[in-house]
RNA sequence: GCCGCUAUAGUGUAAGUGGUUAACACGCAGGCCUCUCACGCCUGAGAUUACGGGUUCGAGCCCCGUUAGCGGUACCA
């Protein structure tokens, strides 16, 4: 069983899980699915001013919630120094690494980004400079280290030839060894650095395929090179687009904010496997048309193949940033809206219901009798509404009247509707009309509608749509004798009345 | 600056080894349904396949160049 597929997901805990990360991680987990391997979580945290444990339970919450749990882990990358540390040491011994005594330059104002033309201007001027320590004896290094000497680990890096690996998306890399510098391993003050970490703990949880973000392509090379140095075979390599937001610019948390982040698509009323099914989709294809799948068909259809190589674009309303969260309706990506929306109206009836109690519980709109005697009512009125929602949140905002007598009247419906005069006498008539039915049912309601509409020389649309504002406080919803039906007899005849007073 | 990656309608993606009207989904517009909205159904607009050369009877697919975007280039991850 040494072919088992081992995968793992390895976030930085410098915010919350963001759809890249959530996209990285689902790839992972739907190639491990799909071979019957292992999906790892490790927490790179060996930075540890950026990280923290808030942070870290995010990315746990966020993960969860996407039926992306770990089978092992979460490890955490700062636990395993000792190893990374040994390995450096050996590399040592191997000669393939030495020890550099060059000061650590002290960090300037400008941010490291900045700084890196005018390092390599310098260099250009000076030429490619060998580090003068690179060649230093290891006998007289050790002297120094146990004179108590500060020194950095830089791996020797070959200074003729390329090097090369095969990456399942993109191809052959090959990349000048020339090109790369003799990077630090472990820092002066002892401390290791990621491109080594990374390494020595994939090859210590035994990781077959690493798939990750775009971003680590080029530097997969170094990552190559310490490999190669320890004498360990490669994993495969597997890199994903990144996705931009439609500035064509990476994803930030900073930037982007909470439309970026996982747990807020599950806050505004998300289905998670539509919210997986859509991730799926940015940046990979099945190859077919049918956009909609199961998890189950995502892992039969998954092929690292299909993955593609250009950047994908998270389509989200970027004009409507600043003000975010305040847009209801049109605050992320058209597709995935429509898609939670598909969702929503096919899924199994109970599995809504239990979603949608959970929101009512949270809104405070439930009750325990829609588990038990009005439990098939409750089923039917969520029924109702569903092919004209979006979000699981949308059935305790604009579904509260249904549930609720305590809810508020639009403006823009009243004004519309309940603007003729005629409706101040029609509507407490109509209202004792339908109280007299006996058997309260959507036929015997239209009828009497319709006749009474008919006997006092008005439209039964002018009824209808009065009705509608009437007893839910909205223009729109579902076909009028249905929602009185909903709502039963008695609420409909009483709200009838009620509406009088907003003539 | 240097190195690398990428480029198909507004967005996400298709288009076996080059083969003719560049397809699907979302979005958008119009229509049907109807008491409203949504769903559903139908129709439509939207692409000189980044640009320029080349190879070929034939190029979105192959080659070269250009441009743009992005990524990396750190004693960050």
């Amino acid at each position: 069983m040494t072919d088992t597929v081992r995968v793992r997901f390895a976030p930085s805990p410098t915010g919350y899980l963001h759809l890249g990360g959530a996209r990285t991680a689902l790839f992972n987990w739907l190639f491990a699915r799909q071979h019957k391997g292992t999906f790892i979580l490790r927490i790179e945290d060996t930075d540890i001013e950026r990280s923290s444990d808030a942070m870290v339970q995010g990315i746990l919450e966020g993960m969860h919630w996407l039926g992306l749990d770990p089978d092992e882990g979460p490890f955490f990358q700062s636990s395993f120094v000792e190893q990374h540390r040994a390995a450096a040491r050996r590399l040592i011994e191997a000669g393939r690494a030495y020890y550099d005594f060059t000061p650590k330059q002290p960090p300037r104002d400008r941010t490291v980004k900045e700084q890196i033309p005018d390092r390599t201007r310098a260099q250009a001027l000076i030429g490619k400079e060998r580090n003068p320590y690179r060649d230093l004896p290891l006998e007289e290094a050790a002297r120094r280290i146990e004179a108590g000497e500060p020194a950095a680990i830089r791996l020797k890096v070959p200074e003729e030839g390329v090097s090369r690996f095969e990456d399942l998306v993109y191809g052959t890399q090959e990349r000048d060894y020339s090109d790369i510098e003799d990077l630090v391993l472990i820092r002066s003050d002892g401390h290791p650095l990621y491109n080594l970490s990374v390494v020595v703990d994939d090859i210590e949880m035994r990781i077959t395929h690493v798939i990750r973000g775009q971003d680590h392509l080029t530097n997969t090379h170094k990552q190559v090179l310490i490999y190669e140095a320890l004498g360990v075979a490669l994993p495969q390599f597997a890199h994903l687009p990144l996705i931009f937001a439609p500035g064509r610019e990476k994803l930030s948390k900073r930037k982007h904010g909470e439309v970026v982040s996982v747990t807020t698509y599950r806050d505004r009323g998300f289905v998670s496997d539509a919210l997986v099914n859509f991730l799926a989709l940015l940046g990979w294809s099945p190859g077919s048309d049918k956009e909609i799948m199961t998890r189950q068909e995502l892992i039969e259809k998954f092929s690292l193949e299909g993955v593609h190589k250009a950047a994908a674009i998270f389509n989200f309303n970027e004009s409507k940033e600043d003000s975010f969260p305040q847009d209801a309706r049109d605050w992320t990506d058209p597709k995935a809206l429509w898609m939670n929306g598909e969702y929503i109206r096919s899924m199994p009836i109970e599995e809504l219901t239990s979603m949608v109690a959970k929101e009512f519980k949270k809104a405070g709109l439930w009750s325990d009798g829609y588990e038990t005697d009005k439990r098939e009512w409750f089923a039917q009125t969520v029924d109702l509404l569903r092919a004209r929602y979006r979000a699981i949140t949308d059935f305790s905002a604009l579904g509260r009247p249904y549930f609720t007598d305590d809810f508020e009247y639009e403006e823009a419906a009243v004004k519309k509707n309940l603007k003729d005069e005629r409706l101040k006498e029609l509507l407490p008539g109509l209202a004792e009309r339908l109280a007299s039915i006996d058997e309260f049912t959507h036929d015997a309601a239209e009828a009497v509608l319709r006749n009474y509409a008919e006997e006092n020389g008005v439209k039964a649309g002018l009824l209808i749509n009065a009705a509608r504002t009437a007893l839910t406080g909205q223009s729109v919803g579902p076909g009028m004798f249905d929602i009185m039906i909903a709502l039963g007899q008695k609420r409909t005849v009483e709200r009838l009345r009620q509406a009088v007073a907003l003539l």
